[in-house]
DNA sequence: ACTGACTTTGACTATCTTTGACTTTTGTGG
DNA sequence: CCACAAAAGTCAAAGATAGTCAAAGTCAGT
């Protein structure tokens, strides 16, 4: 198996005994698996991105640490599911409940929301102004 | 942890309790802490700074201190000022601008910015429509 | 064998922290 | 006044991490 699996399967094992969060050293990391730390830069950049709903965060020096977090994949599929059963249009009634559910599963802040609900009224203002 | 964020959270702690002002001795605090003086100034300058709400005075000589305040009304003074400047009407390019500053200013997130950004897009489109 | 994608390595760079020597400012006793 | 003591400030060196990038290696498919 090669060196960048198993680095992989090492963060994997990691994130999951950690519930979808971890913070490791880069240097102590490199050495218990035998590889130069850029080979860590290397695993994370290949297989940890954001597509695959990986937050990474890091910091140099002193106390320096890399963060990688799971994003959790429920919410990518819940906003998938939505985005397709809108299709081209919404009315606004449906929008707000849409909004309220969005809030519901932590994928919006409430501020977002709020955001939202804000510009969904204005754009209904404009249209009635258009009639 | 390290000396630097402990210093901090040190330093947050006893801002909470004193109300969000505070006055301390550099060197009692290194000394407290266990750290050259100079860290103090350290922690300040990285950690305290102005974007991020904090006025630092001081003074040296006998009697010397440092004064730390956490600004708390900055963020509201800024959202007033604009949303009077605004008035009944603003124009998109404006509009623009004065997200790119509310997010510069960490009033909202960037993406607030956006979707306000998007809103603002909607907005504009079917206002396009009606003419 | 040739090519292209993926992997491994290491030299060099960037960033953050810790420390300490030296400087500046201010209060106070003579 | 002046000299001295008692602060705080400045700055650069050393230490501790992580990031970048390009060269070299590997391997599978043609």
């Amino acid at each position: 198996m090669m060196l960048s699996d198993m680095i992989a399967q090492m963060i994997e094992d990691m994130l999951t005994e950690e519930g979808g969060s971890l913070e490791l050293r880069r240097n102590d990391l490199a050495e218990r698996v035998g590889c130069v730390p850029s080979q860590i830069n290397y695993v994370i950049s290949s297989r940890f991105t954001p597509e695959r709903g990986y937050i990474i965060e890091s910091r140099r020096g002193g106390g320096g640490y890399i963060r990688i977090t799971k994003k959790a994949f429920d919410k990518n599929q819940y906003v998938m599911h939505l985005f397709f059963g809108i299709g081209d249009a919404i009315d606004a009634k449906t929008c707000v409940a849409c909004l309220n559910n969005l809030y519901a599963e932590e994928i919006i802040t409430a501020r977002e929301a709020a955001i939202m609900n804000a510009a969904l009224g204005l754009a209904i203002t404009d249209t009635a102004r258009a009639e």
